[in-house]
DNA sequence: CTATTTTGTCACCACTTGGTAACAAAAAAC
DNA sequence: GTTTTTTGTTACCAAGTGGTGACAAAATAG
């Protein structure tokens, strides 16, 4: 094998070539379809390209879909920029909100993102414990940060993020099927600022009064 | 028609009973296998029955899912038999709490409920759109209910609890397929007790700190 | 008893799915 | 040049899907 640097993928026959219109039929099919038909068959036909190469490629469908997440690396990026270790808490509360914010917008029209959640939810396939993995490894990273600098007093951070986030999730994933969540039109513009600005009275409360809560009750009843 | 009240459901050769073998085989397959195998022939092949007859008496298997979602009357019970709108505020606290908490164990391990919300999630089927339907209804009364007695000054009520629904939904979908979801082990019981308190901690801040929060500020950022 | 309607079964259709083996053609190695 | 490896295509398989029409058997009506 010779080694050409980048073997100029001038003409037909390459195998690179190949492999990344599968990658990126995978995307083009998430968007369109959804995650439910993400599929050998349909998959090769919407590379244009015959399934064999799948197998011969990826040995899998599942391997695939690894080098698909793993190119696209949808969830690394977030709040790796800023080093949230060394900002005074009065100024931890506008970063929190200014990370929700783009965190907001970045997944809420995302289709690709929403439908491998989805898919994460869905199970049964394999595929569903690869993506949950290379989500969460993500994920457990910046909670971590997270955790390290900003622990209100009786608030588990974990939990309260991984609900907040779960919420907004499922909001998304709502809104992409149906106009409506209950009383919200989350189609529209409105309904989607109204759930952001909940998001942010919600941060808000947390940041304010986490630390004067009265002692929790028991609740015998 | 001779009207014979109640036909005994005696023998072989049951109209009422094949339809009720029918309803009951969507119900078990929903918790054996998922939304995703709920299917024409699945069915059938799970009631002991002819598909050919799903098709006959309910003309469709979108007809057999909307008897089914209405025998089952998943949505409606919860907070109807509480008068809500006769309590004084401070009890008005304990009460939401009380709702969460049976709210929670209401639907965290029921395979049925669950599977229904990620069908609802899924979409392309008219399936979803019955599902969503008949959940949104009820949620409405309730989501209606309470704002009439709870509007705490500058809290949008109707999305801040679909937040959380939300949040609390998408957690106990992934943990039907995930053990963990990020650092949270929604498998034991702890993990399941860390979110319950969480709820409570919010409901608490919510009816505590809402009326007195700083005045929301322009990010300019 | 005979005739008719209802309930259930069977066989079939066209189509899609995941998966494989055999083969043609291009590219590279010799 | 010839051989060998790589890339792509074709054809096929068994199994499953949604859907329909013909038909047997039971239950009812007359």
């Amino acid at each position: 094998m010779p080694e050409i640097d980048t073997p100029p993928a001038k003409s037909r026959r390459n195998k690179e070539q190949t492999k990344q219109k599968l990658i990126d039929a995978v995307g083009r099919l998430l968007c369109d379809k959804g995650c439910q038909s993400v599929g050998i068959n349909s998959v090769a036909r919407e590379a244009g390209v015959d399934k064999a190469l799948i197998y011969r490629y990826f040995k899998d469908l599942n391997g695939l879909l690894r080098a698909y997440t793993q190119q696209k690396d949808f969830w690394i990026k977030k709040g790796d920029e800023v080093d949230i270790s060394t900002l005074p808490t009065t100024e931890l509360e506008q970063t929190a909100k200014n990370f929700y914010q783009e965190f907001f917008t970045d997944f809420w029209d995302n289709c690709e993102v929403l439908e491998l959640l989805k898919w994460e939810l869905m199970g049964k396939n394999g595929a569903s414990d690869i993506i949950a993995e290379e989500r969460g490894l993500n994920a457990e990273r910046w909670i971590e940060r997270i955790q390290k600098v900003w622990h209100p007093a009786g608030i588990d951070t974990a939990a309260m993020l991984s609900l907040i986030n779960g919420g907004l999730y499922f909001l998304a994933m709502h809104a992409k099927m149906h106009q409506k969540y209950d009383t919200i039109d989350l189609g529209t513009d409105q309904g989607r600022e109204r759930i952001q600005d909940t998001v942010e009275q919600l941060l808000t409360m947390i940041f304010h009064c986490a630390d004067h809560l009265p002692p929790k009750e028991v609740n015998d009843n």
